[in-house]
DNA sequence: TAACTATATCGCAATATTACGATGAATAAT
DNA sequence: ATTATTCATCGTAATATTGCGATATAGTTA
């Protein structure tokens, strides 16, 4: 059905799998490394550095700030983005959840 | 068009889209933290949690599986899932990368 | 004001994902 | 052997995602 039951998995199930959906795209995880090795980050750099268009990139721009994973701010023109570190922990404290030693206790 | 242009991306880029891509869905982000809280981890015991069917949790099984974040070993008539550790530090390698102070910069 | 630049949004088409019932395959139990 | 149990796969339907051209919006510049 491409429809998820979201009504029946707790805040932090949904708040997680959102956060890894956003970052489930080659694309959008390129324009996140893009944004970690600039100083600068103007939305046109991304564009030229990409293989997409000016559009694909906008709507990729919007989910990772949907996600809360950048931020963005208007300069002239143009627009800064640049990373949103706000939800790492969360991740982290997902991965580090998963790693609890009553896992090593089976499939060995 | 829902196809993603994966030519154009570095090995590397795609391997941590497809990992993240695996975790972007609620019900397989509950398969992990049920699996991570049980000591034993047979798949019917997945089907009773969830509010999905059997089809469908196989169908995420098998997804989580081929990101190779869990392992599935066969016992008796049934399979004994359970996490796998392999691909966390990428997931960690990734998440530093995108920590790196020169972000620190702009939208202040 | 009028052109120019930069980014966002719309509309469409193509593909991907999700879910489920039904069915299949394989082992276990009677 | 038959039946039951467990998980995988198939087929289908519905929805979501992706990408792009075209267009809109907004600030800048002349």
């Amino acid at each position: 059905m491409g429809i998820t039951k979201t009504d029946t998995y707790t805040d932090q199930t949904l708040a997680v799998a959102s956060i890894f959906k956003a970052l489930g795209h080659p694309a959008r995880i390129a324009i996140l490394e893009f944004l970690a090795k600039q100083t600068s980050c103007i939305c046109g750099e991304i564009v030229a550095e990409l293989p997409l268009s000016q559009a694909s990139i906008s709507r990729h721009l919007v989910e990772l700030k949907a996600a809360g994973l950048i931020q963005g701010t208007i300069s002239g023109t143009s627009v800064c983005y640049c990373i949103n570190e706000t939800h790492f922990p969360l991740i982290n404290t997902f991965i580090q959840q998963l790693q609890t030693p009553t896992n090593q206790s089976c499939c060995s």
